[in-house]
DNA sequence: AGTTGTGATTCAGTTACTTCA
DNA sequence: TATGAAGTAACTGAATCACAA
């Protein structure tokens, strides 16, 4: 799957990678140049964490653990991320540990009793976690309400304790989907149903889906705003060396200046730096220095764990 | 091997309830 | 105290997959 945000006229070329890019493509020679921003989908890190905590489970709980591998195979988390090209290299961004990166903003951090509970290692089976019940009662309502089979009942609303929504945003933080087993262990810890668990997971996956996009909307708007701001000062810049009548490169002024900016630092198809595409640009170039770094504001932040559902994954394109 | 029905699961969208300013 | 907004638990319907017949 691959979602892409385009600007520009021509539509993205076709990848198969699952990537998180976002690619000024530098398409034909010098001329009809666009950028094309992609929504990429990167395979995460976890995958290979849960491996690693598989292999450490006991051996009771590997059967069920091998079904919840494949489930998570099936499931496998990807994350849904958007880089930046101008940035370095080393910027890189969307990995699932990037809390650093960007606003550093973390939307699977919690604060219980003040203290950010994100990062804590903890898993259903590791936690002795008494979870105070405090809607017993209402549960039993609910499950009365349920058997009596009452359709036309107000709906009551369960609250879910600071506790119970601590443990269920851990375990969603090394799962953000549940195995049945995952399930019904969780509700058994909690004392809800496990359905109560499912539709938490389900709403937080949404939750987290929501405030990913809303970020990725406010970094591109960022992005393109620092784009235009580039292309004003290249336009300047081009005229200056006109009104010199010095330009070096005769082929630079029929560049567009915003293609040339979105295209002077790397190739998205080779990653090769300008030179290799403008070969008279070159180190030895005494007048025009390359642009300007972009500045390291626009490291992308990153929410994490952010899943794109398998059946998602599977769709090229998404309907609804 | 291909088709169909069923159950399970997920999602997007929505509703309804709670809390708080 | 009343009220609107925000947050969120719960619901609904559609899509998809796995599996059995």
């Amino acid at each position: 799957m691959e979602l892409e945000l385009s600007l520009g006229d021509s539509p993205a070329p076709a990848k198969g990678n699952l990537t998180p890019v976002l690619t000024p493509t530098h398409a034909g020679k010098g001329e009809d140049h666009e950028l094309v921003l992609e929504l990429g989908v990167g395979t995460s890190k976890r995958i290979e964490q849960d491996n690693q905590k598989t292999s450490t489970q006991p051996e009771d709980v590997q059967d069920q653990e091998e079904d919840d591998e494949a489930c998570f195979r099936s499931k496998s988390p990807v994350e849904l991320s958007l880089g930046c090209p101008l940035l370095p290299a080393s910027a890189e961004i969307g990995s699932v540990n990037s809390e650093e990166c960007g606003r550093g903003f973390h939307v699977n951090t919690v604060l219980v009793d003040g203290d950010a509970v994100q990062g804590r290692s903890l898993s259903t089976s590791s936690l002795p976690m008494e979870v105070p019940v405090r809607q017993a009662a209402d549960e039993e309502a609910a499950e009365d309400e349920e058997n009596s089979g009452v359709g036309g009942g107000a709906r009551k609303k369960l609250r879910l304790s600071k506790e119970q929504s601590a443990f269920l945003e851990d375990s969603f933080k090394e799962h953000n989907t549940l195995s049945p087993k995952q399930k019904s262990d969780l509700a058994k810890r909690l004392n809800l149903r496990p359905r109560q668990v499912e539709v938490w997971f389900q709403n937080r996956r949404a939750r987290t889906k929501l405030k990913q996009t809303e970020v990725d909307c406010e970094y591109l708007k960022r992005f393109c705003e620092n784009l235009a701001q580039e292309n004003r000062r290249l336009h300047r810049e081009v005229a200056e060396l006109r009104a010199l009548g010095t330009t070096p490169y005769p082929f630079y002024g029929h560049l567009p200046a915003a293609g040339f900016s979105s295209t002077a630092r790397v190739c998205s198809s080779c990653d090769n730096k300008v030179a290799a595409h403008y070969p008279a640009i070159t180190s030895t170039s005494p007048v025009v220095a390359p642009p300007s770094p972009v500045p390291t504001l626009f490291a992308r932040p990153h929410f994490g764990p952010f899943t794109v559902h398998p059946v998602l994954r599977r769709q090229p394109s998404a309907t609804s």
